[in-house]
DNA sequence: ATTGTCCTCACCAACATGCC
DNA sequence: GGCATGTTGGTGAGGACAAT
């Protein structure tokens, strides 16, 4: 999808839309100094010195909270930087919601330092030293952020993370050719691994906060200063009005992706009514319906994940007295789902794998039924509210996937 | 072209669990 | 125990390439 083509009336609210996507990097962080320079001072030593000592940095925090915008900014600026000797420092970001196992994660390891790697056909260890030998003969050193790990470290195959941190004696290699950036929502899971992985990753912890009020409007204002609004379209009301409503000091969730996606929605009801300016009117329209769900995570998701998200946003949406469904029922859904839209329906195992697959995802909550019904079963909850919207977005993604012949 | 390797995806069978 | 559901390991087809 492409924006701001130059056959389109340019909009009297945007300048630059895609500065409010999520892809987007910002140039600055407001409030998040701190983090950026605990980063880089991390770093410092692999850099000055490329090799000499392995890094590893875990960002720590919820939803929204700047890690990743953290990461990838560092990224951007050290990628291509050249160190000592001639070396070369490289960077590359790896979401395990879209790479969900090592092998793809190295994959896109692989692709982001511009080898062409096959989709299949190589071994994981193949693949380990092809990186690896790529790295060696260019004289390049690579700094890797493995975003959304918590989904890793819950598959079966969270050794996975504990690999990547081995990956220097694995190839056998006495310099550190690779860091990493382990991104994380919490370390609960830290219990159920291995000690041994435990120490690996428990150091060098860089914490995030959720953001205040004042802080988000910060952060709104500096996006309009990068060039993604006309000034003359917002002021501070506006703004202060979103920071009320998202701001964590206030009872919000403290989410900048949430704050800015309610200014992008706000501007395009604006839009939608020829004005050049969003008015509270158009914000409070927007928090009615912003996505529950940031439409990152729900891009990731495969067809048949889709599928059954859109069961279970249907049968809560029926059955209005419950939060939860038991798992039979929504597999029954997701069958009749399926057939609404031509799709095999996939069986009970696989359909039990979305679920847990969604659930460590965060996207669903499923937990184990106490006592009072026949048998076990898992009741399947979405704590989000719109779920007309979640309904139609996953619509309108199902149909796109369908078309592209995405199976 | 053919063979070999090894990934991913989907499935099944078998076993586990917890109410009735 | 009987029943329905939850969970896991193993398997095999299919795909995509490398090696030959």
């Amino acid at each position: 999808m492409s924006y701001g083509g130059s056959w389109l009336p340019s909009s009297k609210i945007f300048r630059d839309e895609s500065k409010l996507q999520i892809d987007y990097v910002p140039r600055n962080l407001p409030h998040r100094e701190e983090q950026i320079r605990r980063l880089r001072d991390y770093f410092r030593p692999f850099m000055m010195n490329p090799g000499s000592i392995f890094v590893r940095v875990i960002l720590l925090g919820g939803v929204g909270t700047g890690k990743t915008a953290v990461a990838r900014r560092f990224g951007e600026d050290i990628d291509g930087l050249r160190a000592r000797g001639g070396a070369v420092i490289r960077f590359s970001y790896v979401n395990c919601h879209a790479h969900r196992t090592l092998f793809s994660i190295m994959q896109k390891m692989g692709r982001d330092l511009g080898l062409s790697i096959p989709r299949r056909g190589f071994s994981r260890e193949e693949l380990m030293h092809l990186l690896w030998n790529h790295l060696r003969s260019s004289n390049e050193y690579l700094v890797a952020a493995i975003d959304e790990a918590d989904y890793l470290a819950r598959t079966r195959d969270g050794e996975a993370l504990y690999d990547l941190t081995r990956i220097s004696e694995i190839v056998g290699d006495k310099l550190h050719r690779a860091g990493f950036i382990f991104i994380f929502r919490d370390l609960s899971f830290l219990v159920t691994l291995d000690r041994s992985i435990q120490s690996t990753l428990q150091h060098n912890i860089i914490k995030f906060h959720p953001y205040t009020a004042s802080q988000l409007v910060d952060i709104l204002w500096m996006r309009v200063e990068e060039g993604a609004v006309y000034e003359s379209a917002v002021d501070d009301t506006v703004m202060e009005m979103i920071g009320e409503l998202v701001g964590y000091d206030k009872g919000g969730p403290g989410d900048a992706r949430l704050a800015l996606e309610l200014l992008y929605r706000a501007g395009k009801y604006a839009e939608e009514e020829g004005r050049d300016v969003i008015l509270p009117e158009d914000v409070r329209k927007a928090y009615s319906d912003v996505m529950p769900i940031p439409r990152d995570v729900l891009t990731n998701l495969r067809l048949g994940e889709k599928l059954l998200l859109l069961a279970l946003t249907r049968l809560l949406q029926r059955k209005k007295f419950v939060s939860k469904v038991p798992m039979g029922l929504l597999e029954l859904e997701y069958n009749e789902v399926c057939e609404e839209f031509g799709v095999k329906p996939r069986r009970h195992t696989t359909v039990w794998e979305y679920v847990r697959n969604l659930h460590r995802m965060g996207v669903i909550s499923a937990e184990k039924s106490r006592r009072g019904q026949r048998g076990r079963t898992t009741l399947v909850g979405l704590s989000a509210v719109p779920l007309q919207t979640l309904e139609r977005e996953l619509i309108k993604m199902i149909k796109e996937d369908i078309r592209r012949g995405l199976s």
